[in-house]
DNA sequence: TTCATAGTTCGATCATAATCGAAGCATGGA
DNA sequence: TCCATGCTTCGATTATGATCGAACTATGAA
């Protein structure tokens, strides 16, 4: 009995040791050339060039070129999902790197995720929101309520400009560190987007450890506390 | 820059055509011995002697002896639920079994899911519990409200048994044809128990299709549509 | 125009792992 | 006890696919 999709062709893509780390690297929301995925995946730019190949074909990024830079990314979020739903499970199963880095502390406290915020912070403020009515949950949809409208755009955040997005504005995303959700969409995105303007975190110029500031993990408590959020407001 | 879990490991695990197989085949729930394992899988049993072991070993089967059969399960619900994340990509992706068997459509309708309603049925039982007010969500916890409680007592289910076990009661599970969710935990599978019993569907012998009877279809709409439900209690 | 850089294609190499025949062990039934 | 059945282990075979050196194409800058 072989019916329903193919998850072992599927599987067997991620299941590379270059393309996983070439996927995992793309979990970031940057587009990063060919050059940088050879380094990230730690072969030679003709081998990479060859991996590239069959993930794009497989459906799993995309390509855009630049003149000579060939940019790859991600083919959407569902792909992120399916990743993260992955590296829950090998976590959950231990999993784990040989040798786990110094790093992955830091990455179960806040780190990128597809461009949105994850790790403990990012399930912090996904709680927060919904605690104060921020957020309000109909099954699988995730929407922003009037309170929400009125904090996020206190908080700076244009939603006139995300309206425009046909994407999601909210969604959520099951963080594998934690195994609680964070959110996720545009909104999500901006929200990382407009805590780096800020100040009060930044992204590690390479892998997706963000770091926040004395000043900004203060300025992020003060916000996302369940019960000092409606302080604030 | 190698950080977080491995997913590549796991994910080859799951890319080999005969252990997806199997995975696939112990997604209906019931825990099958290796000779019945090896039939799905099309390979001998001493191969799939070799099979079972490494996903005994990245723990995603578990294993109980009883004499000379072995009966082997999926491990968990999050293994479960990572196979049907990794359905929907493929699903979404066109990675699809060259020859589409006659049970696709079937599938999508109904089918069993680690032991719950999948497909669009299931979707269509857990959103018209939401539209009733039978299920209560906050963020990712699904909860049953009062107004539940008397509306699945009233069906039959006994929820005292259900609430001496310490696996979760309501849960929400990612339908990979439907791409919404439908209704997991101890719930979802009394509640599919329960219309077997009734004589409302039925699950196929070999596979995951579930089948509707013509007054089980019926009966289902009855009680399951959003803007009928609310007669019937 | 020349040179440097990004990236691809070709083909050979080689490590890996799925596979099954043969043999053996464990269990159950007559 | 003998025979049948379920399952595992061992070892040889073979197909697959990742890998990179060599060579090439495309783009950008001086």
């Amino acid at each position: 009995m072989k019916d329903g999709p193919d998850i072992a062709r599927l599987a067997a893509l991620i299941g590379d040791p270059a393309r996983a780390n070439i996927l995992t690297a793309l979990m970031s929301g940057k587009a990063l050339t060919a050059s940088e995925l050879a380094t990230e995946a730690g072969v030679s730019p003709q081998t990479v060039s060859s991996h590239l190949r069959k993930l794009e074909e497989g459906g799993l990024t995309t390509v855009l070129k630049q003149g000579r830079h060939r940019y790859v990314s991600l083919s959407g979020d569902d792909v992120a999902q399916a990743l993260e739903g992955l590296m829950g499970l090998a976590a959950g199963r231990g999993h784990l790197r040989v040798r786990t880095g110094p790093k992955d502390p830091e990455l179960r406290h806040a780190r990128v995720c597809y461009n949105h915020l994850a790790g403990e912070r990012g399930v912090q403020m996904f709680r927060a929101m919904r605690a104060c009515g921020h957020l309000a949950l109909d099954g699988d949809a995730v929407t922003l309520t009037d309170t929400g409208t009125r904090f996020v755009t206190d908080l700076g955040i244009d939603l006139a400009e995300l309206e425009k997005s046909r994407a999601p504005m909210c969604r959520e995303c099951l963080d594998w560190s934690a195994r609680q959700y964070h959110l996720a969409g545009t909104l999500g995105r901006a929200m990382l987007t407009r805590m780096e303007h800020l100040g009060w975190m930044s992204r590690a110029s390479e892998g997706r450890v963000i770091t926040l500031t004395t000043q900004g993990a203060a300025r992020f408590d003060t916000l996302f506390m369940p019960d000092r959020a409606s302080q604030s407001v």
